[in-house]
DNA sequence: TAACAAAAGTAGGCGAGGCTAACAATGTCA
DNA sequence: TGACATTGTTAGCCTCGCCTACTTTTGTTA
């Protein structure tokens, strides 16, 4: 499969979502997922079908080939990345935070999710013990205030100007 | 307007950059620089006119009217915004930050976009005076290693289990 | 100023991804 | 088992953003 599109890659990843959770999926339940009506999902999955990545039977289910699950679960795996990022750091309500991840996903590069994959571990790791460092982002991305330096030596930079502890 | 494509976004864009940069946007230099012949220029430009964004008369050069100047803008500020998180923090190069900043662009919801500059500005500021945990990200998604132990008092909370200093 | 080069525009086609309307297959149940 | 509801498919149309081939306008210059 050359290069799918962004839309084909939703459609990708739908299947793989209601495989995972209702066994069997029919183009109905792809239709109201996608938020489009029966022949679009036809058309659009005739092209996964011809590309390999999908199966169905006429009048049949749809399922994934081997390769498409293997595609699809990367596709998703990135989306989740992103949905963390949004959601962990950006501290985005879930709702919000899929839909960005959902969106974005098709767009950026390998190297990019490299870094924010580098990126949320970095967070992870070095929060250990003392995850503070995304409390105060989210104390100052509410009130614009940065964080009081008494606090500095304890737990992240801040604001070292004037501070004698720095 | 009511509402524009991600491709039309781009078309803004790239007539607000020549302007800035050329005082006069020809439908040619648009096509050069968003790597389209001509007639797709006037295809998508006609739009644009039609949505009363952008002037040109017949045969003539191609300006934005004011509103599309703002509606540009903004759009270049959010593509500025996601260039400087890829570069700044992903650490990504010049070239791909912004080649993902392009593409991304688009899709961010207002909120997101948001809690974006807060980041930075977050960073900026908490960073001022020893802007190190920045650097220690580098170094982590460089190597993936955690930055020593030894630091975390110094610098940024770290790692702290089994650290007796903290 | 006439001729030619360069740029813009028009006509018409293509594929993707939407839609509605109509039709075919399948499933269910009295 | 026959009738009806549900679901999938086909046909045909639309818009967008792209293209090539061709025409028209504009600008330059001998």
């Amino acid at each position: 499969m050359s290069k799918l599109s962004a839309r084909s890659e939703d459609y990708l990843k739908a299947i793989l979502r209601l495989q995972d959770q209702k066994k069997v999926v029919r183009v109905k339940d792809l239709a109201q997922l996608l938020g489009v009506r029966s022949p679009t999902v036809v058309g659009v999955v005739s092209g996964l079908k011809e590309g390999g990545l999908v199966d169905q039977e006429h009048y049949g289910y749809i399922s994934l080939t081997p390769e498409g699950k293997v595609v699809a679960e990367t596709l998703l795996q990135n989306e989740e990345l992103l949905r963390t990022f949004f959601e962990e750091v950006l501290n985005l309500d879930s709702g919000e935070a899929t839909q960005n991840a959902c969106n974005v996903e098709h767009f950026i590069t390998p190297r990019c999710r490299e870094r924010l994959v580098s990126f949320i571990r970095f967070l992870e790791i070095c929060g250990r013990g003392a995850p503070k460092w995304l409390d105060h982002f989210r104390h100052f991305s509410l009130t614009g205030e940065p964080p009081p330096c008494d606090r500095c030596g304890e737990i992240f930079p801040g604001d070292r100007r004037g501070c004698e502890k720095a």
